[in-house]
DNA sequence: GGTCAATTTGAGCGAATGTTCAATCAAGGT
DNA sequence: ACCTTGATTGAACATTCGCTCAAATTGACC
């Protein structure tokens, strides 16, 4: 089946040597700046996680803080593509929009709920180019949100007086879901989104329609 | 006037030798520890920080990592006295005293932004036991708010049916709040305690009586 | 002036850190 | 069988880390 494959493939299988190499320091390191933190972990940690030397770790990437931008971006822009895809696919009702865009939010903290804690807990450990980076990435996902309830509030669907600082802390309480979620706790990913996207709705001062 | 002082006084003025250079130490190390983090920052910086050298600041505390906890246990504490101060002088109506809760955390966090930031971000930082410590004021503190809000679900003042998730969103709200504040920012911290009540009364589903 | 305890210092310890590199290995193409 | 190229390795580099300690300094009290 995997006989001669494509034209142009590498020398070696690609899928089982090259990007499974890679792939494994990612997990590795994934799992060690998760469990520890960033600094608290050490590329011969991260080497010895994916079942290698530290010198072969330099083969995939040129540092350590390398490692941690791959990851801190990835799941960033995986996040922005998530939301923007969720919110459209929502409808022009900006509650519709508001509830897809927490949900998903929230989903993806939990799915992905170690990409999604380094990413917010880890800033500071990139120097400033590459913060910058990940900032910039994260306005975008703000700006996702506040266009939203802009939209709520000009349609009077909405009635908060605090936009601001209602947007910036529906993004944080969804954010630290990635902090304390458990696959084991009590509650299901779509439980937690559920009375996630009330929450949010309460925050924004949404007057539900009181049956019919 | 600070002549003979106490009978039981140190051989040098305790106001200006050893509290002073003990203060210094810590302060140093808030700023550095607010800055950059805790395993970003070194007992030399510290030390430079304080005017000293690395060896005077081992006299002082026995370890980096105390100086770490001597911080974060003392805002915590701090923390919990205020608000249950605040609580007790808000009466007994449920509205009035979340109020005062949310009020009192947003207030502490701006005022003392950067050793409430460091007690929020660097738990991981902390050895098992001494992080323990922690964790119960924190689960103190997040009781104050359960029960609160329980009080009010009693009397039908909340309506919210996610009891755990929006005490854990509000304190959370609350807390993030030492991490973005700037001191020359567009809102005074009065006016940004106004706006995290009216978020908190809006996520336990308070319905506001209209006028009157 | 001498005593004693509190304070302050400089030098250095061993361990761990991120990173480099020359050398080896493995396999596909000829 | 050779060549080439990607993959893998072990050893070590320089630096920084938290921390220790014996010695010096200071100032209040007799």
């Amino acid at each position: 089946m995997t006989a001669h494959a494509t034209r142009t493939a590498r020398r070696r299988d690609p899928s089982t040597s090259a990007a499974a190499g890679r792939e494994a320091v990612l997990k590795a390191a994934l799992e060690a700046f998760f469990a520890h933190g960033y600094h608290d972990t050490s590329m011969r940690k991260i080497a010895d996680g994916a079942g290698t030397v530290i010198s072969h770790a330099y083969y995939y990437f040129p540092s350590k803080v390398e490692i941690l931008r791959t990851l801190m971006i990835g799941v960033t822009t995986d996040l922005i593509v998530i939301l923007e895809a969720a919110r459209d696919a929502a409808g022009a009702d900006p509650v519709e929009r508001l509830a897809a865009l927490v949900r998903n939010h929230v989903r993806l903290h939990t799915e992905r709920q170690a990409e999604s804690f380094v990413a917010n807990t880890e800033l500071r450990s990139l120097s400033a180019t590459e913060r910058q980076e990940v900032v910039d990435l994260r306005d975008h996902i703000a700006t996702l949100f506040k266009d939203v309830v802009d939209d709520g509030l000009q349609q009077g669907r909405f009635t908060t007086p605090h936009r601001d600082e209602a947007v910036l802390a529906i993004i944080t309480m969804c954010t630290a879901v990635a902090g304390w979620y458990r696959t084991d706790g009590p509650k299901a990913p779509e439980a937690i989104a559920d009375a996630y996207v009330d929450l949010a709705l309460g925050m924004v001062g949404y007057a539900a329609p009181s049956a019919g």
